[in-house]
RNA sequence: GACCCCGUAGCUCAGUCGGAUAGAGCAACAGCCUUCUAAGCUGUGGGUCGGAGGUUCGAAUCCUCCCGGGGUCGCCA
């Protein structure tokens, strides 16, 4: 632990930094069992050696919180809503949402873990035009299956050509074919009802990926209610104004570079209004922070949402938006190519049977998140050590085999181990590692970036090779055996805790 | 044109509410398995932190301008 009051002193104070340092060194009185030494250096930092006990105290404390280390209470229960994914139900789950829900699965566990009450929530576009595209597309893939399609039609002429519709109406049998693609039945219908089915594919794809979602929230709930008690709560707090017979919300008012309509001249709901009252459906559920994963393509939405609720009454920073960034397919170190024509697009099933989700979640989850992301399919498919998932992953089942070795010699459990016995540089550096990941995960939690925890997980795994290369665990000196062992109990629980976090799996061998 | 994100080693990226010699992985080269998992470890080379100013005792980090890349700017969703 290092500080720079000296430096900062020095200008005040009129003396070299260094010297400052030395005098606050020499007068200052610290607990010898916590603080080793102080010592005043170079430019003016005055250092703080931790004392062996503090890290002694630290591998027993990891062994005895077990999965619950570095977990902390700074939360107090408070209610924290990550709405994250909400990719529309007109097709399959493509790549960027499979970077959301890594994302935002791991900001669930990181707040989790820091003590707030976490939802998970998917906000279901399930309302509107999109739905009658959806429907008319769908329409026309049934048509095609009963042999029932008019000269010159085909399927350009729809908003929705992917394969996936085919794959949809062939599962439909022949009886309600039939009665669907009668010009009588509205598209609405037989929108819902594709999107009903692809909404199911996709929560079966987010569960076997392991993103945790409490609630599937449809926009079509929020109609027609919500949506004009969101209107009036706007109009009744004198932020909107009639233009060309459109009512328009004064976001400007609020930091916004343009204001915004909420009601079309045609008296129609715009999205933005039901956005706004969806996000007020979260203020009125009473949640203190209400955190949202969006696509890149939508950062402009940032500023006229803070205004919306702003102007509701939501506190200042209570609505956070994290932007979470493109990602490009690479292939032998060429992009893929990503055009929504049918077939052309990866999805997120097809990145999880082609690497795993351990592979494509810690992918994801090695950059943060609002940056760009090259994800190198050709990398991601290798079982080796140029694949940095498996760094870390070996090290926990490394430990696990050596545990398993020392437990068949009869010799594994120890709680008294002497941990005085851990003296080597191998061994103060990895306990060290293990006193910084409380720190670690409140601070990625704090921040919302996960991505803090893969660099310190392949840190910590980094610091327990460099250990198990130097010492030797199962040794022929029990004590020093049994120090050792505990030393790498902890490293494993802490090694789990952080994949835990990142919602990658912690294998016991490979 | 306005606004947002990005620019750090050959490649992919950490580090960015100012602090010590700017780090990691991969790639290249050289070593280490009769002993607990070599998917590991050790070493070597590799940098105008896009550029120029400014603030500061101190700048990759803060400010201004510029250059380059990406994105968004609808009474669509």
């Amino acid at each position: 632990i290092a500080t720079t009051v000296a430096m900062s002193l020095a200008k005040k104070l009129k003396r070299n930094p260094i010297e400052i340092a030395e005098a606050i060194a020499r007068t200052i009185d610290v607990p010898g069992d916590v603080v080793a030494g102080v010592d005043a250096v170079k430019p003016g930092f005055i250092n703080f050696r931790l004392a062996p006990p503090v890290l002694r105290a630290t591998v027993r404390e990891v062994l005895s919180q077990g999965d619950r280390y570095g977990a902390c209470s700074d939360g107090a229960g408070r209610r924290v809503q990550v709405e994250y994914v909400s990719a529309n139900p007109t097709g399959p789950l493509v790549i960027v949402s499979a970077r959301a829900a890594a994302v935002g699965n791991a900001i669930l566990n990181l707040l989790d873990f820091s003590g707030y009450g976490t939802e998970g929530e998917y906000y279901v576009n399930d309302y509107g035009k999109q739905v009658e595209a959806l429907g008319e597309s769908f329409r026309f893939r049934l048509k095609e299956r009963l042999g029932r399609v008019e000269s010159g039609e085909t399927i350009e002429n729809y908003q929705y050509p992917g394969g996936y519709l085919t794959a949809l109406a062939a599962e439909v049998d022949e009886h309600d074919a039939s009665a669907w693609v009668a010009p009588a039945v509205p598209a609405a219908d037989l929108g819902r009802r594709a999107a009903d089915r692809l909404l199911a594919t996709i929560r079966r794809d987010l569960g076997a990926y392991g993103a945790r979602f409490d609630a599937f929230f449809g926009e079509s709930s929020l109609h027609p209610a919500a949506v004009e008690d969101a209107k009036r709560r706007l109009v009744a707090g004198g932020h909107t104004y009639e233009q060309d017979g459109a009512l328009f919300f004064r976001s400007t008012d609020f930091g916004d570079d343009k204001d915004r309509v909420i009601q079309k001249s045609d008296g129609e709901p715009t999205y933005f209004l039901a956005d706004v009252a969806y996000h007020a459906s979260k203020l009125d559920r009473g949640f203190s922070r209400a955190i949202g994963l969006l696509g890149p393509d939508h950062h402009g939405h940032v500023p006229r949402m803070q205004a919306a609720m702003a102007a509701l009454g939501a506190p200042a920073d209570w609505l956070e938006i994290i932007i979470v960034g493109w990602v490009r397919l690479l292939e032998d170190g060429k992009p893929v190519s990503m055009s929504k024509r049918a077939g052309e697009f990866i999805t997120m099933h097809d990145l999880m049977e082609d690497v795993g989700v351990d592979v494509a979640k810690y992918f994801f989850l090695m950059r943060r998140a609002n940056s760009p992301l090259d994800f190198d399919l050709t990398l991601a498919r290798k079982q080796s050590d140029e694949n940095p998932v498996y760094y870390v992953q070996y090290a926990h089942a490394r430990i696990a085999s050596v545990v398993r070795f020392a437990e068949e010699r009869g010799g594994a459990a120890r709680a008294d181990a002497d941990l005085a016995k851990l003296v080597a540089p191998e061994e103060r550096l990895l306990m060290l590692h293990l006193l910084h990941f409380p720190g670690v995960v409140a601070g990625a939690a704090e921040a919302r970036e996960p991505h803090r925890l893969t660099t310190y997980a392949q840190e910590l795994a980094t610091a327990f090779h460099q250990f198990y290369h130097a010492c030797r665990i199962v040794g022929d000196d029990p004590e020093l055996s049994a120090a050792r062992l505990d030393l790498a109990r902890a490293t494993r629980t802490v090694l789990k805790n952080s994949l835990q976090l990142l919602g990658v799996s912690a294998p016991s061998s490979m």
